[in-house]
DNA sequence: CGTTCAATCAAACAAGCGTTTTAAATGAGT
DNA sequence: ACTCATTTAAAACGCTTGTTTGATTGAACG
């Protein structure tokens, strides 16, 4: 369906009010009325669009976890593989094709900064229990520490993620061009020991001075 | 002005395009064209609007940071003081009233996730030479280091500081409760912590497995 | 008191929005 | 060849948008 690959492009672009289904029909040399026979409605269009490139993600970091939970035998999980269950099926989904998907990177980044209202229900629909289950985890591995602390600091893992998602395409700028945001691959793995490094440094609580 | 206050309000919840200036005006007891007359077009009005609010925080950014180094006398600051002058001015500006100012946390956040294409003018003007200030303290104070581990872990730490502040509204929903979102001095601490941490892990290169 | 001038207001403007309607084209099953 | 559900296309609908207009206010000043 070419509708939901133009639309992901504008949107991943614009966000959710910037982007009008006329946009989003010219830029699939298709209509308005055709949007909304397939999709009922600009909502819908989005949404669906929204569901099929995240909930893909999504099945795959339950994958990566169940794995690694039968692979450690009842044991604890390691904080970092715990936290590459969360961050390298992003990266996957961003270098299943030929180059580096830029887009699909501003995509999940912007999905979480729309202050559209129908958003709330897409995280809902789409994230439901998934933070409940990293925690699950994250109990296991700090057994000594309170539910306070690790909501804090997965909450900060989580903004990390989002938020290098949605600036990703500032890093070009930001750094004068020292920084490639075409190796995903290689943000990826600095994220990786970034938010476990910070995830555990918050937990330790940090006391200089 | 009341104008600019209801505009805040308004925009830190709903984003530049989720607003109208009939909404701002509404929301003032004003009307459009006072909004107009006095700002020259909606664009105009939300960018003095950011400039009042984020000016003040970069001005003492700079502050902390020149007196940490004449404190210093010519040694290199220890990271924490680097990001403690990048993190903590935003907590001042978000408890210098009576309650904690929850919108203005939303605002900045917001600021940094806006499509609209103006808001690359506002970065451009108000946080021009500001990562690079921040850069040759880092410098400084990773002198053995690289420039591309510098600006990547930069990079991870604003997008730790954006992302928190975007995602601060979803903290109690996430938590189911656990943390108090409006506890900012709390969550100024906790992200110093965490993002120095994280930055000190993403230098040394965490290379588990 | 009369003049000035910045501030305010309701009303109107053209443009663009999501959505609906109407109608034409398509194409597989009989 | 005919039928009829599916898909596309164009036009129109009602509404909202940012902006502009022109009239009105009201305090300041000689």
């Amino acid at each position: 369906m070419r509708l939901l690959e133009s639309a992901e492009s504008l949107f991943a672009s614009r966000g959710y009010l910037g982007v009008t289904i006329r946009d989003v029909a010219k830029a699939s040399r298709s209509n308005v009325a055709a949007a909304h026979y397939h999709f009922g409605s600009k909502e819908g269009l989005v949404m669906e669009m929204l569901r099929s490139r995240i909930a893909p993600v999504n099945e795959e970091r339950l994958q990566m976890l169940a794995d690694a939970r039968s692979k450690a035998e009842g044991k604890a999980l390691q904080p970092i593989e715990i936290f590459e269950a969360l961050l390298l099926p992003l990266g996957r989904a961003a270098t299943r094709g030929e180059g580096p998907d830029l887009r699909f990177m501003q995509l999940i980044g912007r999905s979480f900064t729309e202050p559209a209202l129908f958003m709330e229900k897409v995280h809902k629909k789409l994230f439901r229990e998934l933070p409940e289950i990293f925690m699950v985890e994250l109990r296991r591995a700090y057994p000594k520490s309170n539910e306070e602390d690790l909501y804090w600091n997965l909450h900060f893992v989580v903004a990390t993620m989002l938020g290098t998602l949605a600036q990703h395409r500032r890093l070009g700028l930001f750094t004068g061009g020292v920084c490639d945001e075409r190796d995903i691959k290689g943000m990826i793995r600095r994220l990786v020991a970034f938010a476990t490094g910070g995830f555990s440094a918050g937990m330790e609580g940090v006391m200089h001075k």
